[in-house]
DNA sequence: AACTTTGTCAACCGCAAGTCC
DNA sequence: GGGACTTGCGGTTGACAAAGT
């Protein structure tokens, strides 16, 4: 009762940081009342814990930090505390909200689709306009589900094969239908290839991670994972196919 | 320019494990 | 041994900013 909730200000961590300076963490629950913060023990940890610690590591996560948080995943899966713990500076909240927001995305973009059964996970939300775009050409050759039933179609179909995604608004009907192109085999095993050999060559630009191979430079993509988006949208359309 | 949608990340919540008495 | 309390973990939420329409 009557304790503070929501973001920290900076007076309640200078508070803080004071007070664990002079007299250190012994007991989370009394500490907030003995360093005079109307915050739960809780709260006050998790502050130190993510963003107070003076060993915190700040900016953006290196190529490295995020290849060894995916092989750290394969190997651990969601236990981000033993991930955070081979990761000096990083917490486990921090790798939590990177592995959600990026690597997984990115991940799944280059998977097999039959090895994820949630298709709102396969096309970045960001894109979903450029996306119709590029797809509406296709439309005529596809059936049409809504989103939810394509999210919990079971893995044994394939979900990128001719599958458009109704989207709902407000209970409305179709507002718009996203289609998902067929993918050439070639694409994935190609990629697979590509990354396993580190090869740096014209056709790619960037590597499977959707970083510059710095041998070639197109200024069409600013982002290598837009490179990828291209090139996975193209592979579904034997017209535009790449020279694989 | 106004409104809507999407992405990001700090913070919260519930639960399980650990510790103390 | 077991109940009360504390700590740590992982999933989820919500505020805010940026991007899109």
């Amino acid at each position: 009762m009557g304790l503070k909730k929501g973001p920290w200000t900076p007076e309640e961590d200078q508070i803080l940081v004071s007070y664990i300076h002079k007299n250190g963490h012994g007991n989370w629950r009394a500490l907030p009342k003995q360093a005079g913060l109307l915050r739960c023990g809780k709260s006050c940890r998790l502050r130190w814990i993510n963003y107070l610690r003076p060993d915190i590591k700040r900016g953006n996560f290196t190529r490295e930090e995020e290849e060894t948080i995916i092989k750290l995943h394969e190997m651990l899966g969601n236990r981000w505390s033993a991930i955070a713990a081979k990761l000096p500076g990083r917490t486990d909240n921090e790798i939590k909200n990177v592995w959600h927001t990026h690597l997984k995305k990115r991940l799944l973009l280059l998977q097999k689709p039959t090895q994820s059964s949630d298709s709102s996970l396969l096309i970045p939300n960001k894109r979903a306009s450029s996306h119709q775009k590029i797809m509406k050409r296709t439309h005529s050759n596809s059936s049409t589900i809504t989103h939810s039933q394509a999210a919990s179609i079971e893995e044994s179909k394939n979900l990128m094969k001719n599958v458009s995604i109704k989207r709902e608004d407000n209970n409305t009907e179709c507002l718009e239908t996203l289609i998902v192109p067929e993918i050439e085999e070639s694409f994935w095993s190609e990629a697979a290839i590509m990354d396993e050999k580190n090869t740096t060559n014209e056709k790619y630009p960037f590597d499977s991670y959707g970083y510059s191979t710095n041998y070639y430079h197109d200024e069409e993509y600013d982002d290598g994972m837009d490179f990828w988006y291209d090139l996975f949208i193209r592979s579904g359309d034997s017209t535009e196919l790449p020279e694989f």
